[in-house]
DNA sequence: TTTCCTTTTGAAACCGGTTTTAATGCTTCA
DNA sequence: TGAAGCATTAAAACCGGTTTCAAAAGGAAA
């Protein structure tokens, strides 16, 4: 692999003057910079990195961490459009990106990997738990870090949706269409956003006058099989005509329960959930849900921490919440053209 | 941060004895030994990796590319996977891994990043289409390589299932449940996955002695929605009993289809589709499918990779081939307690 | 032509490690 | 007691860049 030395050698300068040209140094006479420029073309040379980054404290490198609290958590499209966004931002500037699937069995392993691993800038986390003591070990060691998700301290930048109206118009849309016997299933408790939403539902329930009633509220953990699960029990101990799901994939869960049941949806139940991941819309019936801009979430969190790092200024958090959105579909309003399932052969008998 | 001079000093040596230590010399005496290690231990000092590479030309680091062929590509299930697989063996063997979402708008832009990229060890490229420049560039540059999929050049290290065998079982399968008229939706022609599926195909109907006709064949891309519009193309303009389609994903538009056009599955239309992602098992109907191990060809690359590098063989490839195996499930063989839909509410008029 | 100032360039130091080479100290043996 | 041999350690060179500092070159003014 051809050095700094080899070019300067073969320009016949010093390589002093080589790094100036490589860096736009302004302190070059122009003839001396083509001469320079035009060996380093023809060689194409390509200064080493990791000689750079010893030097400059520099490596363009973020990480990426993906708690999968649960394994099927990846599963998920969420994370996939998440890497998406920070992806893309990550190759227009230049910058590499490291991932980190916490896997449940390695977690310590892989917390005390990241932590000791000196060759990022940044890192972005994905929806840690509350209390993680990963995020308390990067804000210990100064590594910038930005946050998918809301958190509780205040010196860390982060990037969240809008958990809690976004919540409240999921109440108000459900009652909007007559439904007054509200339930709920949470995502995990140990996440802000699974807490986020709890709160927000309560929010709506007050806001119309309606009781909050602890049977009717079900905790999952964003898991398409919590969802199946948690409705089996909701529907065991009481009745009730709306449910509020925190997650699509929990409302897959949710609706082959309900189905299972012998009940329709929206006439029995109607359903509002919250992500809008793109299988919400292709599902049948397609989800009534809250959408969240999930990879744009990505690429902000990466633009916010390029933008921290190049500006060099890390100490001043930056706290993004962005607005999310009622996608009305026929999991609480059955379109006219609605046909759920209604082709489907039913099963003669066995 | 502290580097290996505070801590000679601070054991009172040169700082070649705290490299020494650190790396387990033998020309060490005990007692110089475990006072430096005692300060290593009290101050805990981790050397700085990207120094560390400067020197030893090995960063400990590999790179994952994962093309984004279609961008929904990624929301497949098949990639979480593969990622969790590399993912696990990277942190137990202390390397990290470096992701390449290849977006086809800025494929240049991030194959020449990922060329550039001097920080890696080793890659792992994913499904890359054939001929694909970026393994061409990769194998000039002699960076050391495994692809997931199979590839025609026999110098690179290859980890893929085996997809010719796995159709033909397909194939037998279907025609062992009496069906005779088969039709086939292929994945992308661009990828050897997507051949292979079609080439094990023609084999098994060959063995069994049925015709090959062109009118039965539809190109897809592995994705769901290419599932939906190939299979209703198919119907439109042939009859068949049986389809092997070459993916999950696609199976899942094509019974989107099939139900829509009013036909019952697996007495209409049997179908057995490809990989046996986790969603397979959960949908309804739980789908016929031919298993590769996603999570497993993910580890077993890394691995290979990882061997490759620490044993300072990158020069022998290895090209390693799992076996598949037949999942059999109510989209051939409807079970005694089967209920597709069944119970599912028919709409009522509008 | 000389002086002074500004560009431009090269030499040297540095980043934080590893590795080679040379020096030191300690044993052992004649 | 002195020389040889070995284990241990320090000094120095190196990895491939960037940056500081000083020197050289060039240009303008006197």
């Amino acid at each position: 692999m051809t050095t700094i030395n080899e070019i300067a050698k073969l320009a016949g300068v010093s390589r002093s003057t080589v790094s100036r040209v490589l860096n736009h140094d302004k302190n070059v006479s122009d003839r001396t910079r083509t001469k320079v420029q035009a060996v380093i073309d023809e060689q194409g040379y390509q200064p080493n990195p990791v000689a750079r980054s010893l030097t400059s404290g520099r490596t363009r490198v973020l990480g990426l961490v993906i708690p999968m609290v649960v394994s099927s958590l990846f599963r998920d499209p969420f994370f996939s459009l998440l890497a998406q966004g920070i992806s893309t931002v990550c190759t227009l500037n230049n910058y590499t990106l490291m991932l980190w699937l916490m896997e449940p069995n390695y977690e310590k392993r892989t917390s005390d990997n990241i932590l000791n691993n000196r060759l990022i800038d940044g890192i972005i986390v994905a929806s840690s738990k509350i209390g993680d003591p990963l995020i308390e070990g990067l804000i210990t060691r100064k590594v910038p870090l930005v946050q998918i998700g809301r958190n509780d301290c205040p010196d860390v930048s982060s990037v969240d949706a809008d958990n809690i109206h976004g919540s409240v118009m999921a109440v108000r849309h459900l009652v909007s269409i007559g439904k007054n016997q509200l339930a709920t299933i949470t995502g995990q408790m140990e996440l802000y956003s699974g807490r986020d939403r709890l709160t927000g539902f309560k929010h709506g329930l007050q806001e119309n006058n309606l009781p909050i009633c602890d049977e009717r509220i079900a905790f999952g953990n964003f898991t398409e099989e919590s969802g199946y699960t948690q409705t089996k029990l909701l529907l065991s101990k009481t009745a009730f005509d709306g449910l509020y799901i925190a997650s699509d994939m929990m409302a897959f869960g949710a609706i082959r329960a309900i189905y299972e049941a012998g009940l329709r949806i929206p006439e029995d139940i109607a359903i509002v959930s919250f992500d809008d991941i793109p299988p919400a819309e292709r599902h049948q019936p397609p989800l009534t849900t809250i959408r969240q801009p999930i990879r744009r979430m990505g690429s902000i969190a990466a633009q916010t921490l390029i933008d921290q790092l190049e500006t060099d200024d890390t100490a001043t958090p930056r706290r993004i919440i962005l607005q999310t959105e009622l996608k009305i579909r026929e999991t609480t309003i059955r379109s006219e053209f609605s046909n759920h399932y209604s082709q489907m052969p039913v099963r003669s008998t066995p």
